[in-house]
DNA sequence: TTGAAAGCGCTAACAT
DNA sequence: ATGTTAGCGCTTTCAA
């Protein structure tokens, strides 16, 4: 029978001690599997901690070893699946070792991202993994104060504050132009969320846009709005995108979600996909795919960067020497939508 | 300038102290806000804290207060909007308070959910919150243990550990198969994932279950899957389902996600909903009135809930009486799919 | 309004 | 293989 804390208080390492008959250091010791510990005093104190109901207090643990084990990941939103790929990419990397990954969400708001960066320092994480790569300057300075393993994942970055794991997003824009022009598309309109909110976006949109005014097009439409990204908004304001301009043979779309929504109006009004318009977009949902008309794509590989950054924190965390900046590239999802 | 740690080690309170020349309490006290500090003194403390760029210590706080300003919170799976509007809403009723959440994840695993527990219990979070409802009994007991308020949320408990805030899973189904025996539909069928690992879905289906055979009338076909629940599952399905009963009248998803799947399929083989077969699920989410065909569904609150969670927790970390168990309800939405 | 002393529960570093 | 000692950096409690 458990006879865990009825007296009010959490039971500490003492008590467990002296109903093994060992000192403090031992249960100490066999709590963290470290040392030498004689495997018939391991189990001893095990039994005694199992029937007392004990729980390793990290709190005071991490205090004296004046090191924590949680991993800071700040995310943008969880209302996207590619951040919570992301993070469960985080969690494989770190499944089996002591770090556990403590999520923050900045809403896509550099001061938020700033106050949530310093509330998380207050914990002393062993290390920081941020799904974005534009801070405020008092957020790295921050950041590199806290002399830990910093990666920031998703976007390739020449320059990162430490660790980069990311896909090059302009090249995404601009392998799927090229895609389009090699099908012979001629006249591009774009639809997504506001730049100002989500920078991989705006950087796929300039690559794409690169890449098609070198053939002498342009974008003859764009519709940036501030709502929030997803399917919404691409059934929202798709139609406001053709009566704009009725003209257009293929639209890019800032994401998936936002193709899907627009998808979802077409089909209820009627307009044949690609034949009367196509559709191109970005992330590689299982959405995308699960669409009447597969959407022609691009897949980043989230669960992947994910498990990378762990894996790069806990090699850094060990001392090794790591690669900087690591490109993860993408991948070109041909779909039926254009 | 700020002349933070380069020194290697973090800085302390004491050196706050020094350079504003005052104790460690006095840093201390305005460092947590509290107490009475003459306005001049705070000032001149922060003016010091900031430009030495000192971050408060909580792992040291928490030690010496002996307790924690940690809310841990255990969902199912971040791959369903629904936990993640369950994590906002939490956060919204946390929003300006000392505390923050700690999300783990359980993967519809018991006993991945009791490692996390006693992982998480390391910490010594102020309060438990957990998006399920039935636990393993080892599970129970070390979070009874604890003496910190627990909630259970999502689904209506009756004897909750603790507190519950959730809806009647059970009458969510029977109102939906009420809603569809008053149009007069006959013939149903089911699809969803296994009802071994989502428990609030099996709920539900027993509900509705309940409520047609009262009319005498029986599914004439259930299939449920191991997949992972989601869009896929509905659309890799729906086939299956349709070939193995082809005079089915109307199909009760396990949830908005299946079900938009599944109309992805009738889309694309030219099914017509709600004419040639109906579709009827839960969640309420945005796929589910973005669809070409809005989808009849019923609405779970989960902002609500997980904004109502945090708010009981808090009432009861200060000491106030606490209503135990909350039904949310639920709405049900008539879209044009049934 | 401010300060001094005594821990919070654990672990590093050094014995033995 | 196990024990002893001295903190980790903060807050509590009591005093001034």
């Amino acid at each position: 029978m458990a006879a865990n804390s009825k007296h009010g208080k959490p039971l500490t390492i003492e008590q467990v001690a002296a109903a093994a008959g060992v000192s403090t250091m031992t249960v100490s010791r066999v709590l963290r599997g470290t040392d030498n510990v004689a495997p018939e005093t391991r189990e001893k104190v095990k039994a005694c901690m199992d029937e007392l109901g004990y729980v390793h207090n990290k709190i005071a643990g991490a205090l004296a070893a004046s090191r924590g084990t949680q991993i800071a990941v700040i995310v943008p939103t969880l209302d996207s699946i590619v951040f919570t790929e992301l993070l469960a990419g985080i969690a494989a990397g770190l499944e089996n070792t002591v770090y556990q990954q403590v999520i923050g969400i900045s809403e896509y708001d550099k001061n938020r991202e700033l106050d949530m960066v310093r509330t998380m320092m207050g914990w002393r994480p062993a290390a920081f993994i941020l799904a974005s790569a534009r801070h405020l300057p008092k957020t790295v300075q921050v950041l590199q104060s806290s002399l830990c393993p910093i990666v920031e994942v998703m976007e390739l970055v020449r320059n990162p504050i430490d660790i980069c794991v990311g896909l090059d997003q302009r090249k995404a824009g601009r392998v799927m132009a090229k895609h389009l022009l090699d099908k012979g598309y001629k006249r591009f309109a774009y639809l997504g969320s506001d730049h100002s909110i989500d920078h991989a976006a705006s950087l796929r949109f300039k690559g794409f846009q690169n890449e098609i005014k070198k053939h002498a097009v342009d974008f003859i439409h764009k519709l940036t709005v501030t709502d929030q990204s997803g399917i919404s908004l691409g059934r929202n304001y798709m139609p406001q995108l053709l009566e704009q301009c009725r003209d257009v043979d293929v639209v890019y779309f800032s994401n998936d979600a936002v193709a899907a929504g627009a998808m979802m109006h077409c089909l209820a009004a009627g307009i044949e996909i690609p034949n009367d318009i196509a559709l191109a977009s970005f992330s590689g949902l299982e959405i995308a795919s699960a669409m009447p008309i597969p959407i022609t794509t691009v897949r980043s590989p989230r669960f992947e960067m994910g498990k990378l950054s762990a894996e790069r924190v806990l090699a850094r965390l060990l001392g090794e020497n790591v690669t900087r900046v690591t490109d993860t590239g993408f991948e070109l999802i041909e779909g039926a939508s254009a």
